[in-house]
RNA sequence: GCGACCAUAGCUCAGUUGGUUAGAGCACAAGAUUGUGGAUCUUGGGGUCGCGGGUUCGAAUCCCGUUGGUCGCCCCA
């Protein structure tokens, strides 16, 4: 056993570990790419108060904070949101609109760690600043879809939620709730499905009891799974501002199906998202048949950037996390196995051998073809048993009798077929080989 | 911050009422095997039994503490 172990709730990441999450990134990637984002990266550690400034200081508990030597009031970046907006906001009469930024990196949260939650993971955050329309909205949920129909999970396996903070403000307005207390209903309805009526009792704590009937409307309209309901239930408060939401909402669900995406998303009301920094849309992502907490989250942020100090600009956008990813991806048998296979496995009959066999090696890694081969001298049988453990599709044999006549032997490790073939020509038919059936 | 369960080799685990030098499989390495394959056989390396203390003639085993892991609660950006 090690003296030293990894810190709590943080990972190494070993070959094979690495390999998964470069999976899970590149699909990301690809994706983000594919949609027209672009990408940035961002200070791991910043200053403590751009994170106690967008989310108040009781967030301070859950970071990783410190101070610094400078005697600076520091923390580990615990999400993107904050850096993102503080970076936009500086450029933002420079940049091209919309603005489509996307990163992948790790983030750090002091809490315990529990199933899909650690205190190191890593996220893809994408972004559209500059959009007050809801066209970003379609842009961001057709990408979050295809972040993860991209590693083939389909439309049984995974479901968009959609939901709306400000219709939830009107709704509760048109009940009678002040700001304050809609902000109560608003977080029992966030723990409604988990905890049930219990949920309520945080409310009924800070505002005194709520009567039945506004009760029963409220959990009536939580209930609500469509966007014919939707528009049924807030009938009866036509006006100008709530017409014009309902046709926002329109669409963002024509443009989805548009896409084809329409079975991947369903309206949503009991998503609410706790953070008080929502302004409108709010959508997560669920795994349709496991357990697991939320594979992703997001939502319109249209504060934001001038609460931070910059201009008013519109936002949307949205977080997954590789923990929760890949979880599913593993539960559905869709992590690729770990290949680390050589393309050409060089096979060396001896000491005078070698040196020929350095050279060629070394003129095709420079090429770009993967090649290993044993650094000791051994029998021809124990490399050939290496070279076929390797997993690569051809080796190049350099052995004394055929180094005499100017060759060396191709083998096709899977058919095992062999060719003796002039040195000169070893680098051609390398390539030949690789590229060919 | 709170709670439950767990901790023996790199991994999965065995280890009797507390009793000599803690074992197996897999993995790793060497050999059988100096010109052709993932097999097989033989051999080997690898352990402060998470750590610290206590009980005992004697602790992997019993007790206390602690650290870590897993899973919940709180929280979830």
């Amino acid at each position: 056993m090690a003296s030293f172990q990894s810190l709590p709730g943080f990972r190494d990441f070993y070959p094979e570990d690495f390999f998964r999450r470069q999976h899970i990134f590149r699909v990301w990637r690809q994706s983000a790419t594919a949609f027209g984002f672009q990408e940035y990266d961002a200070p791991v550690l910043e200053p403590l108060e751009l994170y106690t400034t967008k989310s108040g200081d009781e967030i301070e508990g859950q970071l990783f904070s410190f101070k610094d030597k400078g005697d600076r009031e520091v923390s580990l970046r615990p999400e993107m949101t904050p850096t993102v907006c503080r970076m936009v906001g500086s450029r933002a009469g420079a940049l091209k609109r919309p603005i489509k930024w996307f990163s992948i990196a790790e983030f750090y949260r002091y809490e315990r760690a529990q199933k899909g939650r650690l205190r190191a993971f890593n996220q893809f955050n994408a972004d559209i600043f500059g959009e007050a329309g809801p066209e970003a909205e379609i842009e961001l949920i057709a990408l979050l879809i295809q972040c993860l129909s991209g590693f083939g999970l389909a439309k049984d396996d995974f479901l968009i939620r959609l939901s709306d903070r400000d219709l939830w403000f009107f709704y509760l307005e048109a009940l009678g709730f002040n700001d304050s207390q809609a902000r109560g209903v608003l977080g029992a309805i966030d723990r409604y499905e988990k905890m049930g009526d219990g949920a309520f009792k945080a409310y009924t704590d800070v505002h005194g009891p709520l009567e039945d009937s506004r009760k029963q409307k409220i959990l009536g309209f939580l209930q609500i799974k469509g966007l014919a309901d939707l528009e049924a239930a807030l009938a009866p408060f036509g006006s100008e501002k709530l017409a014009a939401r309902l046709a926002d909402w329109r669409r963002v669900l024509e443009g989805l199906a548009a896409m084809g995406l329409a079975e991947f998303v369903s309206v949503d009301l009991a998503v609410v998202r706790g953070l008080a920094y929502y302004t409108g849309f709010v959508f997560e992502a669920f795994d349709r048949k496991g357990d697991l907490r939320a594979l992703a989250g997001g939502g319109r942020y249209n504060d934001l950037v001038k609460k931070l100090g910059g201009p008013d600009l519109p936002a949307v956008g949205f977080a997954i996390g590789d923990v929760t990813t890949g979880l599913l991806l593993e539960q559905r048998g869709l992590m690729p196995a770990f290949a680390a296979a050589p393309d050409v496995y060089v096979v060396i009959g001896g000491p005078a051998e070698r040196r020929a066999a350095l050279a060629d090696i070394q003129a095709l890694r420079a090429a770009g073809v993967r090649v290993e081969y044993p650094f000791k001298d051994s029998a021809f049988g124990k490399q050939f048993k290496a070279a076929a453990e390797s997993g690569a599709r051809l080796a190049l044999i350099y052995g004394g009798d055929e180094l005499a006549r100017g060759a060396v032997k191709l083998r096709n490790l899977a058919d095992r077929s062999e060719r003796e073939l002039p040195i000169a020509e070893v680098r051609a038919a390398v390539r030949a080989s690789l590229v060919g059936p």
